[in-house]
RNA sequence: GGAGAGGUGGCCGAGUGGUCGAAGGCAACCGCCUGCUAAGCGGUUGAGAGGGUAACACUUCUCCGAGGGUUCGAAUCCCUCCCUCUCCGCCA
């Protein structure tokens, strides 16, 4: 949600961010209504001190054992008239908060303009895609046995995966290992719910927009949660935190439900893209002036990640056709893929300044004293899980099917190799 | 799932339908006092949305879990819902 006051005093900026991120613009109907709602306003309060004051003089006469009728009589229509501009105005604050949702975050000035992801910026490289001087093959081929397509169908339909002995077991040590990763650099760790009500949907800003990606339970009303982003944030929301508590910093391990709708047929194949993944998320609630390098060094951190598990990778700043609509800023950190041939993202690092916040009810208190103001929120994946796994499948492939370990992981799973 | 209790300001906690945004306490902050500290004394300290201002000041309305209702007037009465706690049942 962006500010009322930027929404008043700086519409073409709006409708720059709206047509870079192609989404639909009413801000011109959102003035329209603003203009009206305040006008309301301010007739129901007027209506609003009368009414205060003449009951004042009920209380008073009738303390004097006068008669009060000609006041209640007064009042009494009074009260009508108030009730029927209240109906007017929560009609304006309902149209009007539902236009404000629909409005996307600012992107940041220095983010590249452009149409899509051929726009994006590469700031950072790391690592070189192997030369394994053999046609390398794809991960579904070099798991075999260890990724049952056929079970997963069985049970939850296409698109859904099901792991099997070792590599199962990879996953849940990476899990485990991610989070250690986390918390040794000051994250805490939390255990959320995979459920969440609309609302908190709506404060992270899956709602409106992503609605239809999402699974609903439709009895009990609540959302699978698409993200661990939609807990963590949330953990805040209407809250304001003192100054002291700040920067808080999260981690959480979660399941990731999306529907893909319309991206049926689009690397759909294997663990490139699944309804259900599993995922490692890192949240950072920041002071507003902290944020760009909270920001910077979450991107660090992830690469640092990237690093240790001998992944080659590039960090990507989006440009603003490739922004989602909530983020300000954002870094993709894409890994190689050697068979594929390919860079797949497996984190998003994105800055959403008070963007969230204001949706969430997120604010902090300044130390100096003074009104709550919202904080800034970011978060970014630290990592998702299946393309880990695909790459450092592919990338450590031998030509007799075998799969070498890179040396943490060797560590951790007590042998060299995940096939061998 | 059944029965009961409760949800009030940063926290605790009072509140006969009519100056109640809310007593009292704690905490925090600012003074005074004191050799220092503590104690004591005095004062200040909620949020949101408007108006107003260069910015303050000032000012209006709203908010006592949420939403309805009764009433001239609701923290206070009625209804619905949500949440927390206790007991019982069920369950991984």
């Amino acid at each position: 949600m962006l500010d009322r006051k930027l929404l008043r005093g700086e519409p073409d900026a709006v409708r720059e961010a709206c047509e870079a991120k192609r989404e639909p613009c009413r801000i011109d109907e959102w003035a329209r209504l603003d203009e009206r709602r305040r006008g309301l306003l301010v007739q129901v309060e007027n209506l609003r001190a009368e009414r205060n004051t003449a009951s004042e003089l009920v209380a008073e006469l009738r303390k004097k054992g006068q008669d009060a009728a000609e006041q209640i009589e007064r009042n009494r229509s009074l009260a009508q008239a108030i009730k029927d501009l209240d109906e007017q105005l929560r009609n304006a604050d309902e149209a009007l908060e539902s236009l404000e949702l629909t409005f996307p975050n600012l992107p940041d000035a220095d983010v590249p303009r452009g149409r899509d992801s051929s726009a994006n910026l590469q700031l950072r490289a790391w690592g070189e895609p192997p030369d394994l001087g053999f046609q390398p093959r794809q991960h579904v081929e070099l798991l075999g046995s260890l990724f049952d397509q056929d079970a997963a169908a069985r049970i939850s339909g296409a698109n859904f995966i099901l792991l099997r002995g070792e590599c199962a077991r990879l996953q849940r040590i990476l899990i485990s290992w991610m989070i250690d990763f986390h918390r040794r650099a000051g994250y805490e760790e939390i255990w959320p719910p995979f459920l969440a009500l609309p609302s908190s949907m709506r404060a992270t800003g899956q709602i409106p927009k992503l609605a239809d990606d999402m699974y609903l339970i439709e009895n009990d009303q609540l959302y699978l949660v698409p993200t661990g982003e939609v807990p963590l944030t949330n953990i805040c929301s209407d809250t304001v935190l003192e100054e002291t508590r700040l920067p808080l910093a999260l981690t959480a391990y979660t399941p990731c439900f999306r529907r893909e709708a319309g991206s049926y047929g689009r690397e759909t194949r294997g663990l490139n893209r699944v309804h259900q993944f599993e995922k490692v998320e890192l949240v950072r609630i920041e002071r507003p002036d902290r944020s760009d390098k909270a920001h910077e060094e979450m991107v660090a951190h992830v690469e640092s990640m990237l690093r240790a598990l001998e992944l080659p990778y590039r960090a990507m700043l989006l440009s603003t056709g490739d922004l989602s609509f909530a983020a300000a800023r954002c870094v993709d950190l894409e890994i190689w893929a050697a068979g594929q041939g390919a860079w797949l993202e497996v984190s998003s690092v994105s800055n959403f300044r008070d963007f969230q916040a204001r949706r969430a009810r997120i604010r902090y208190r300044p130390s100096s004293g003074g009104k709550p103001v919202p904080v800034h929120t970011l978060n970014g994946s630290g990592l998702a899980l299946p393309r880990l796994i695909l790459a450092l499948v592919e990338n450590n492939q031998l030509p007799d099917g075998r799969i070498r370990l890179p040396a943490i992981l060797a560590e951790l799973m007590g042998a060299e190799f995940l096939i061998g």
